[in-house]
DNA sequence: TGTACATCAGTGAACGCGCGTTCACTGATGTAC
DNA sequence: TGTACATCAGTGAACGCGCGTTCACTGATGTAC
């Protein structure tokens, strides 16, 4: 029973509170300099208590990269529909509005890379990326890997510049449109 | 005097020797996880030696900033005879085969941003970039700052997909022959 | 050429700190009967 | 409906470790005379 005023011994649902002050520490300090005991203090919780959900350090990242992929999968998907374009422009969204799953997907060696559901959602991710490619080189008639490769990147380029404050979108504009601008510059295969 | 088979007390070159373990340690787990007294252990050299050359942590990582930027714009100037290709290809070079400085170059807030000589080294090559990117857009006499940044985000974009691993050149090809294929992709502006 | 001395380069001990992980524990919840 | 008990969720102390920085020090070098 809960009263109100009152801190509850259970927290209700620390998993999601856990990923999300994790999420936020890596905004602040990039990936590799999270620390379980900062996350815990954020989610105002004891520093053994993440053991519980995540079994160590690594747990919480690969869960946060599981995470990630499956959220730009599921995004990609829905833009899918609109072509090659719209996919690109939802590349750079996702990974300017959630820096912090970006940086842990890129991050080489912090998740476990065989974790199973991470597999899943990166191979999910993946066939949705491909799946953009081809739509805009439905147009010539031939497949041509430099395209793909030209075409993501274009995008993971922007997404980057952007992330690393490198570019920023000018008062007039905003990130959508800048990546609608960028994609436009892509040249179909010949 | 130095004698064969002794270690001398003085190091000879310790700054260089420093910079140059610091570039494998960054290597080998990123910018914000390099250590000082990792780097000064690597150079074989007590870990309050470092001192002596950088007053601390931010100083080793702003001159190996610093130092990146200036071979950046040494790599592009060099290239800027040869078309906005070749100053793309060489930046895609310059970050497979810099990578520890690519990284410092690019992580936030690790570096003195106002070190006057980092700031330089900035602009250097910074006015490369745009003089390669200008050189592109000659052929179409009119300037567009999204060809601009298209051209920047694409390889920016791959060089970080390589630097990832997120992709590799096959076996029959190379860094330099995928750049190309890529920028091969750009569309002139309109 | 020799010598005194200032300066430079590197040492090693010490400090306080935050970290990841383990552990025995306790409070809360849910389920079988 | 009540009660016993297993399980789950979180606590707090403890461990050993590597870190950045400071400090008094010593060895080596170079320069003025």
């Amino acid at each position: 029973m809960r009263y109100a005023g009152r801190v509850p011994y259970h927290h209700g649902d620390l998993r999601r509170a856990l990923l999300d002050t994790a999420l936020e520490a890596v905004d602040e300090h990039g990936p590799a300099a999270v620390s379980l005991r900062d996350v815990a203090r954020r989610a105002g919780v004891s520093h053994a208590a993440p053991t519980h959900h995540f079994r160590d350090k690594t747990g919480l990242l690969t869960a946060l990269a599981t995470e990630g992929w499956s959220l730009l999968a599921d995004a990609l998907r829905e833009a899918a529909g609109r072509g090659f374009g719209e996919v690109g422009v939802s590349y750079v969204l996702f990974a300017t509005s959630h820096p912090g799953h970006f940086a842990v997907m890129r991050a080489p060696g912090l998740a476990r890379g065989d974790d199973p559901d991470l597999v899943a959602a990166m191979q999910r991710a993946g066939a949705q990326l491909k799946a953009g490619v081809e739509r805009f080189e439905a147009g010539s008639g031939r497949e041509d890997s430099a395209t793909a490769l030209a075409a993501w990147s274009l995008v993971h380029g922007l997404a980057a510049l952007l992330l690393e404050g490198a570019v920023a979108p000018g008062p007039d504009s905003d990130v959508a449109t800048l990546a609608r601008a960028v994609t436009a510059h892509l040249r179909p295969p010949p």
